[in-house]
DNA sequence: CGTCTCATTGACACCCTTCAAACGAAGTGG
DNA sequence: CCACTTCGTTTGAAGGGTGTCAATGAGACG
């Protein structure tokens, strides 16, 4: 039985409850207790800010609070791969060793609780339930990457962009129809395609009757059923 | 015998010693002792034999004694993404939730140690280092699977092979030369491409002087600073 | 020696990229 | 309020890298 498939699916076994909280909103003192059990510091970045760089000492682990946030792979030419997009309630930075193997930067303003790696580490010493939460969030992520694999080494472009709406379908909740904070060249790195092929795809999409484009950041999913065929 | 690493290696946040112990070759009975100080049972699996089957319930976590293991993921018309290769002493198997997300199969025959996911998570509740130690592993896999990505989205044919050399001469190894235990087939499916594609790049690489191929399963490195330039 | 499997090579088609231009929305200053 | 700029998106035309289809070559094995 498929019982893991969807990520969302957070009641079982698998991983931790990481709703967004309400956010701690008194003005002077942020901080801010999150579902680890740990305390951070509240930080905001502004539209295109980096907040972490690659082999950047992993000094924190973040949550993200609001706004929305990539991580990214870049190589020497600038031919780049965004490996994941983040949504209030998701928490990156993760890193095995000292330092980060991605850069992470604001795709809009955003808000963060910044948690001390130290800090978690200590505690984890002690409270195993935190090793279980964050090894469950790895593994997560883990699996994220790996249909993020099947989709960039065996996908179409449109498929690769259905797989896409529908994910960001299923993690903005909202009634058939997404309103993307992402811009079309972060898309398209984040499928390893070009702006351009995105576009078109988007387009195509629209010409079959599968989505509607009432404007360029506003998706409606006409049929869902088709999308969810084409995603694989 | 195999001894648990020193606790205060372990308590650096790097990855946990995982090379290869002598496997215990007592006939009869076949218990043997792993890294993460956990018993399992020693199992063989023949070439091209499922090990355990994607969304399969996800009963052990499997440490490679010898062999070669592939991870993959099927779209329904049977294109084939695989995850990544395990070589002797690897851990695979980590799944986050109560069933695999890729099916495991073997490459060449090869003997694993299975352990009882059970008896880990269970072992992980009193023993931090456990958790720990499963943490750094699920992390450096992902670690890997982001660098993975990098490539399937952005590398050319030649800068995909060359990644794979590179990556398996280091994980093999041996003077300036590889003797692939992969097919044409799974390395294609690995790096996103058709068999005849990575047939054309080795030829390719071999004509510009980057490597030398013997046989078809024995790359030498003839040129490998070239060879690094272009695996990024 | 014949068969089977896997790897290589060739010819051609196609999807996606590249290069280029036009379009549209948002913000600024006159 | 309206030109003007700027940035992001869309669209077009042409080219290239990779896939597809097909045939040949090379080892392994009975």
């Amino acid at each position: 039985m498929h019982t893991v498939s969807d990520p969302s699916n957070s009641s079982s076994i698998g991983l931790p409850d990481l709703r967004p909280t309400v956010p701690d909103s008194r003005p002077g003192l942020d901080l801010t207790t999150d579902p680890l059990g740990l305390t951070g510091v509240k930080m905001t970045f502004a539209r295109n800010e980096e907040i972490f760089g690659e082999a950047e000492p992993a000094a924190c682990v973040y949550r993200l609070l609001s706004g929305v946030v990539r991580t990214h792979r870049i190589l020497a030419d600038g031919r780049r791969q965004i490996t994941e997009f983040y949504l209030p309630g998701d928490v990156f930075g993760l890193q095995q060793g000292v330092s980060h193997s991605t850069s992470a930067e604001a795709v809009t303003d955003c808000t963060v609780v910044a948690i001390r790696r130290g800090a978690l580490a200590e505690r984890a010493v002690h409270d195993a339930s935190i090793a279980h939460k964050m090894c469950a969030l790895a593994l997560h992520h883990l699996h994220r990457s790996e249909e993020h694999m099947l989709v960039l080494g065996r996908k179409t472009a449109c498929e690769r962009l259905a797989w896409f709406l529908m994910d960001m379908a299923e993690r903005i909740p909202a009634h058939d129809r997404v309103d993307l904070p992402i811009s079309r060249q972060d898309i398209a790195d984040f499928l390893g395609l070009t702006i351009e092929t995105v576009s078109r795809s988007m387009t195509q999409l629209q010409d079959e009757g599968l989505i509607a484009l009432p404007t360029c950041r506003q998706v409606l999913l006409t049929d869902r059923r088709a999308l969810l065929d084409l995603a694989g």
